[in-house]
DNA sequence: TGAGAACATGTTATCGATACCAGCGTGGAC
DNA sequence: GTCCACGCTGGTATCGATAACATGTTCTCA
């Protein structure tokens, strides 16, 4: 037996450009110009418009604009981690840099995995991204060639590419490690340890780690204490397991540096948990400026790198590509330095 | 004079589907099938239909398809912060529970703010999502009524809401303030003082300051020792600034109870640096439970309040109001445990 | 052997907006 | 008084995909 009490399907549509216009007595297109900020309607019109809008709850639907208008208004960004400070700091950046300008972002996280990246990549190019922001520049060769292919502006950050895609906001993050180093070094300090993660997944860690080395040999200094622990992103537990991996190999290291702030953080925390004088005992130093550097006891030092800005200069050099797409490969230096605070 | 340079506007086009089709010699139908993982075509076809996607470097178009299927395939979410390592958990259960199900993730941040909110939501709704997650209860009456009119399913999460739009999951931010008074309590503690924010912007964190004057109240303990530092959120450094000017006011308080863990560890840590032993001296106590409580010296005590699996539930209730509307207006609480440790 | 199911593919209309161009009324210049 | 410019509005085609239905083919079983 069929259901009699079924009713009609009911659905509830949402009103269309259409209907607003039918009411206001005016065309789609007026409507579709009473919308957008610039267009041209005149004032009696675009309020009858707006009182229409106002009574059927209208809504503008931007899927259906952006087919006609071939422009999605979406930029696509890429960070390793959104729960890292760091990149959210850079998330948060970009966002305010496309505040105002009808650009949304479409954000995604690919965990330190430049496969998870390209999957993530495949899956925003389907949105039509106008551009696009990615963490570091390694990426698989299929997620280069579609990047390349769908013809919109690139931009990487975070990292100074030696074969970018397009348009680099960022760092060097083996100069600013070398930076670190050379700074402690300068205050006496000889005896150099590292504290990184395992794999190399993360290619800013590895860098760091590699600007540690190099600045270490330039010194003239052993650069042999070396700490791998923890698939990367390494955290705060793993930078106190770490560090007392660290002081039963080599009990003698008289600073540890940490790939970031949160191992730092760790390794730091443990010491003073074992009663040890953090920089008397061992000193210790951090990567990133996160905030807990600044407050923690004792206050880390570390290097900071601008995050917030990063993220809002790709996002103004990807507006400018967008506008011009003819405006080239332009790599932008962020600066970084060090933090100098009391634990090293 | 023109620029006789200037060629023609040689836009590299994207290749669409249409062009596929031509070159695997099929319909675009055909392609539009072999391109959904239930799609029927023979094995031969969408090889063939592969095979040309690849060569041609085609990317399927979402904003086309959502035109004509009426499913975007977003979900919107809307949390405080992103840069709050409580809420980017949340955000990252959402991503984990959205993943495989062909739902993006359209994500913003409010500041904490209602009316920044309610800009978002209509944003967010010009792009149609299929259903939306909100962090907390509170909302403009406008927000509400676009929410109304959208037809589509809501989840308010970190809160249990008294008028709830559609689905809920979360918990009582006041009962679980309760809970951490009445567990220290119970270990002896008298003279409690809280730290929060000042104004009401944070719902969540006046519904704790709630629950922390409740629970004293059914103590029979007095609840007027309250420090109201900054705007939320309240930083790690106001929760530093927070705690001196609680024992300049009340030198004798013996627990100090944060809005969240972040100004928590900001007292602690003042704390220690003035020399103070904590819990002896003073006791300290945070909420939410982030990784720096579970590592600090001393340890944190705390509230746990699962943020990830929130985001996770949340996801999953959405999904389930999407495949079916009626599934009607549900409540998940979700558990929130005090996590005791060394600083209360 | 023929009817009908099951499968594979094509045809047409359509989603909801905007680009592009045309039209119409008003006002100022000569 | 005529003409043109300008301001405002409308008509039509179109963006690139998919839903719904139609068609043709193969297989199954009475």
């Amino acid at each position: 037996m069929a259901k009699a009490t079924d009713g009609p399907p009911t659905e509830i549509l949402m009103p269309t450009m259409a209907d607003v216009a039918r009411r206001a007595g005016v065309s789609t297109m007026t409507v579709s110009r009473a919308l957008k900020e610039d267009g041209v309607v005149s004032k009696a019109t675009r309020e009858r418009i707006l009182a229409a809008i106002d009574e059927l709850g209208y809504v503008l639907d931007l899927s259906a604009g952006a087919l006609s208008s071939k422009r999605t208004g979406f930029i696509a960004a890429i960070v390793p981690s959104i729960n890292n400070s760091n990149f959210s700091d850079t998330a948060r950046g970009i966002t305010d840099g496309l505040a105002g300008t009808g650009l949304h972002l479409l954000l995604g996280y690919n965990d330190y995995s430049v496969e998870q990246e390209e999957v993530l990549i495949e899956a925003m190019l389907r949105r039509r991204p106008e551009g696009i922001i990615l963490t570091g520049g390694s990426h698989t060769p299929r997620a280069r060639k579609m990047l390349t292919n769908a013809g919109i502006p690139v931009v990487e950050t975070w990292d100074v590419p030696t074969n970018p895609i397009g348009q680099v906001v960022g760092f060097s993050n083996e100069e600013a490690m070398a930076l670190l180093v050379k700074t402690l070094a300068a205050k006496g300090y000889k005896k150099f340890g590292y504290i990184g993660g395992t794999t190399d997944r993360d290619t800013r860690g590895s860098q760091r780690r590699a600007g540690f080395q190099q600045a270490l040999g330039e010194l003239g200094l052993p650069a042999d204490r070396l700490i791998s622990f923890g698939v990367p992103p390494i955290s705060i537990e793993q930078g106190g397991q770490a560090i007392v991996a660290m002081l039963e190999q080599w009990p003698d290291t008289e600073v540890a540096i940490c790939v970031s702030d949160l191992s730092a953080f760790g390794a730091l925390m443990e010491c003073v948990r074992r009663g040890m004088k953090v920089p008397e005992d061992i000193a210790i130093a951090g990567f990133g400026n996160y905030e807990i550097a600044a407050w923690s006891h004792p206050r880390l030092t570390t290097v900071d790198v601008d995050c917030y800005n990063m993220g809002r200069l790709a996002a103004d050099k990807l507006r400018a590509a967008i506008a011009n797409p003819a405006s080239g490969k332009g790599i932008v230096l962020t600066p970084f330095r060090v933090v100098d605070r009391e634990s090293a």
